[in-house]
RNA sequence: GGCGAUUUCGUCUAGGGGUUAGGACACAUGCCUCUCACGCAUGGAACACGGGUUCGAUUCCCGUAGUCGCUACCA
């Protein structure tokens, strides 16, 4: 266990690094949420510390059934893994902040007993008119006297309205005119005057649940938190949290903060969104979400094709980069060796979906053949076809890094690697059913098949028929010889028997697939269906 | 509107007071080859704008513009 000094207001002190994920609950997981949980774990690995999981569910109006059992399998998935919080054991729980009222009661009582906080009673149809009425209105300094809070009612008058029941809300007095400095390990020092902040709620009696901010600064503190690892939008608030960790007077043990840089959608402006994955054909979800309300259906990374360890290696590219020419991939081990949060970009980084799809093909065609029984197996059987894992594994040898071709979002016909599980089976299909019926216009069957060509594979047809050892080997001892004295190239038109298109692995080797029998039947037909 | 952050090839980025401004993806071309790919080689492609400071600014400072975020009894 590695211990690293970390230095707090000139103090040097010496910490476990301890950093956390906490996501809301409110739907599923969404992808530059996994990029802040994995610069997160990246941080906790290379420092030895500990990565906790927490689940912020102080906004019960927004909880949503099976999102938090999502986040998990999505991470299980990914291979990021956590070593404490909910579901993870240890002893700072519970790690549910709902769980965690009696606490989070006993904290709000502190700062309302030092007068650093006060209750509120306006509801939301008051603030709502008086924002109306008043331009640019903030519950703050220069407001607060005219609003109904114990500032300004009787003592007598507000705990009668507590002891009634009647709703409530407490705010954080935030003395104005000051500058709060916010020391951010990416941005650097971030100033920002306290007199723009607002009287922000910290707790609802309502539900009985604080919100975001009283939550967060009193789980950090407690969960003993050394870095607070999140995304840009929280650098607005983060004075406000500054604040709160002076008002407890646990400053000297405040975490260090780092604000990363949001995801962007690739084309256009703003922020990286749900409907963009769906215009684009991309996912923004880890793993794909039915939405238990209107019953949408989101798309997932796993379902896609994509293999984590590429979904991974390209996410933490976007926006950290080692700084080293060469090559960017990286293993979870290299990535956590490398990682630098000093390093990482200030600005939002464009979601590019294609370079996505080229870190997967990396990790496709990086994999040993051997591996991929499971999910090639998956495919296959959606095809109603059996194969065995020497036979899935043979193919995939012979055919995992070529190439598919695809329509694009604008209709044109490309080409591209192949790049997702899901590729395997039109690239594939050809080993486990023959041809049974060929494009005569295509491009590659009409070059490759001429007048001459069907009396040409009765000839080679005829040779192979003498072939005893049906082996790569076998065949390129009868056949060469034969090909150098005809001066008959056979292998395209062959190819067209075989496949029926102009992909596929070495012929040789396909026919050694196929069986001697199976190679002459596609053979035979295809002579036949071609004149 | 206010506040904050940010701005290097199409995209992700490296760099930094004097550089032929580097890499990766994408694109184009060539080589390899029984197809396609992989691989290899080559090529086109960028410092937002305007002022300063300086012998010299893409780099430092100040503005302007663009972009992003926050501005809830959401996180």
């Amino acid at each position: 266990m590695a211990i690293i000094p970390i230095i707090y207001n000139n103090v040097m002190a010496e910490r476990r690094v301890r950093v956390r994920f906490a996501p809301s609950p409110t739907g599923p997981l969404h992808i530059g949420g996994v990029r802040t949980a994995l610069y997160n774990y990246l941080f906790a690995r290379q420092h030895g510390g500990d990565f906790i999981f927490r689940i912020e569910d102080t906004d019960s109006g927004r909880f949503v059934p099976g999102a938090e059992e999502y986040i998990v399998e999505s991470f299980n998935w990914l291979g990021v893994k956590f070593d404490e919080g909910v579901g993870f054991g240890g002893n700072h729980g519970p790690y549910r902040q709902s769980e965690r009222r009696d606490i989070y009661r006993e904290y709000v009582k502190v700062l309302l007993d030092a007068g650093k906080a006060y209750i509120a009673f306006d509801t939301p149809e008051e603030l709502d008119a008086k924002r109306q009425e008043i331009e640019n209105f903030q519950y703050d300094a220069k407001t607060r006297g005219m609003m109904r809070n114990s500032l300004t009612m009787p003592k007598e008058e507000v705990d009668a309205l507590i002891e009634s029941g009647h709703p409530y809300v407490v705010r954080f007095l935030i003395e104005p005119g000051e500058d709060v400095h916010v020391d951010d390990i990416i941005r650097g020092d971030v100033v920002i005057n306290s007199s723009i902040l607002d009287d922000k709620v910290l707790y609802k009696s309502a539900d009985d649940l604080p919100t975001y901010h009283l939550a967060n600064i009193v789980d950090d503190h407690l969960m003993e938190v050394t870095h607070v690892i999140r995304g840009e939008e929280w650098l607005p608030s983060a004075p406000l949290h500054v604040l709160l960790y002076r008002a407890f007077g646990w400053e000297d043990t405040m975490p260090r903060f780092a604000h990363l840089s949001l995801l962007l959608k690739p084309v256009g402006n703003g922020k990286l969104s749900k409907r963009d994955g769906d215009k684009l054909g991309f996912p923004v979800f880890p793993l794909e979400w039915h939405d238990p309300k209107s019953g949408e259906v989101s798309s997932g990374y796993r379902e896609k094709g994509y293999l984590p360890e590429a979904v991974l290696n390209f996410l933490a590219l976007l926006g950290w980069n080692p700084g080293e020419e060469g090559s960017e991939m990286l293993s979870l081990d290299e990535m956590v060796k490398l990682f630098d949060l000093s390093k990482c970009s200030k600005n939002g980084a464009k979601f590019d979906f294609v370079k996505a799809a080229w870190f997967n093909h990396q990790y496709m065609i990086r994999r040993e053949d051997c591996e991929w029984a499971p999910e090639f197996g998956k495919v296959l059987a959606a095809q109603g076809i059996e194969a065995t894992a020497e036979q899935m594994t043979e193919v995939v040898r012979m055919m995992k890094m070529k190439v598919i071709e695809y329509v694009d979002a604008q209709g044109n016909k490309k080409k591209r690697n192949i790049s997702f599980v899901s590729d395997l089976w039109p690239l594939t299909r050809f080993f486990f059913v023959a041809p049974t019926e060929f494009d005569k216009e295509d491009k590659f069957v009409k070059k490759n098949w001429k007048e001459t060509t069907a009396e040409e594979m009765k000839q080679f047809a005829s040779v192979l028929e003498t072939v005893a050892d049906w082996s790569v080997e076998g065949m390129k001892a009868i056949c060469d010889p034969w090909v150098e004295e005809s001066g008959v190239k056979p292998w395209n038109a062959w190819r067209v028997c075989l496949v029926g298109e102009g992909q596929g692995p070495d012929m040789y080797e396909l026919a050694a697939f196929l069986g001697k029998e199976e190679t002459l039947r596609r053979m035979a037909f295809a002579v036949e269906a071609l004149n």
